[in-house]
DNA sequence: GTCGCATGTCTACAGCCGTAGTCGATGAGT
DNA sequence: ACTCATCGACTACGGCTGTAGACATGCGAC
């Protein structure tokens, strides 16, 4: 069994990470809020946000406010920490923790366009100064 | 709800992944042969591995090949599109599948170490020429 | 003051995942 | 031939995930 995470480590579900997408691109948001952006998209219903959302606040990755009869959610953790912490991840899991292999890989399956090694380059060339 | 995929596109659990590696590792392999390569990391017991094992067949990412009563069980899967799919979702879900991206991640979050840089600078030296 | 609508909580339920026990069949040794 | 160790198949079960319905409650309009 995995590591059961303390504060901020519970595992983020497919479906939730949506809903923190729609809070880290605007927050505080609303329960209809959140509804408004990923409903459309994911063809989901009201409860359904709600009970993500609770979820979310049970695992320590979102923060509720009061605000009158209803809350604003708020996520506790940021975009840059989470994506990072998958980064890493998948690079310990599938390239045994070395990011250049993951870059191989991806140049070999011919996912880089011209635009991504011009930009890649141009950061090696930035931490490079 | 994801769409199903069909004949090779089920998705692999953790579990299942890691009994996965030991198939990439050596093939084909007996059950037993897999728990002595997994169980000892895992704490599993053998009959967890026929389990996943199972389930891998059904979701048609190992085959199976009779010897005598036993089977013989082979990847039909490689291991190179099975970690190139996986990066891929990676970047398009939480990259807006732009590779640099990424890359830029994992250098602000320093990840990256020198040996890294100076791989990842080959490489694209490489493909450059 | 009453009624309805908005909102969160609780409950539900099927499917997958992690983990494992049990059982029937079958090949191997005696 | 009989027994025993193996091996796969089937069954199990609690937890998580995706999805949603029912319900209580309380603000806001009239």
């Amino acid at each position: 069994m995995a590591k059961r995470g303390e504060a901020v480590g519970e595992r983020i579900s497919e479906a939730e990470h949506a809903v923190m997408e729609a809070l880290w691109d605007e927050r505080p948001l609303t329960a209809a809020d959140v509804c408004d952006r990923v409903c459309g998209a994911r063809a989901w219903s009201m409860p359904t946000v709600k009970t993500l959302l609770s979820r979310l606040v049970t695992k320590g990755a979102v923060r509720t406010e009061a605000d009158g009869r209803r809350f604003l959610y708020t996520p506790t953790i940021e975009r840059s920490d989470y994506v990072g912490h998958e980064s890493r991840r998948l690079v310990d899991r599938l390239f045994g923790g070395r990011p250049a292999s993951l870059f191989a890989q991806l140049a070999e399956s011919e996912a880089l366009t011209e635009d991504d090694l011009a930009e890649i380059e141009r950061l090696l060339k930035e931490l490079r100064s």
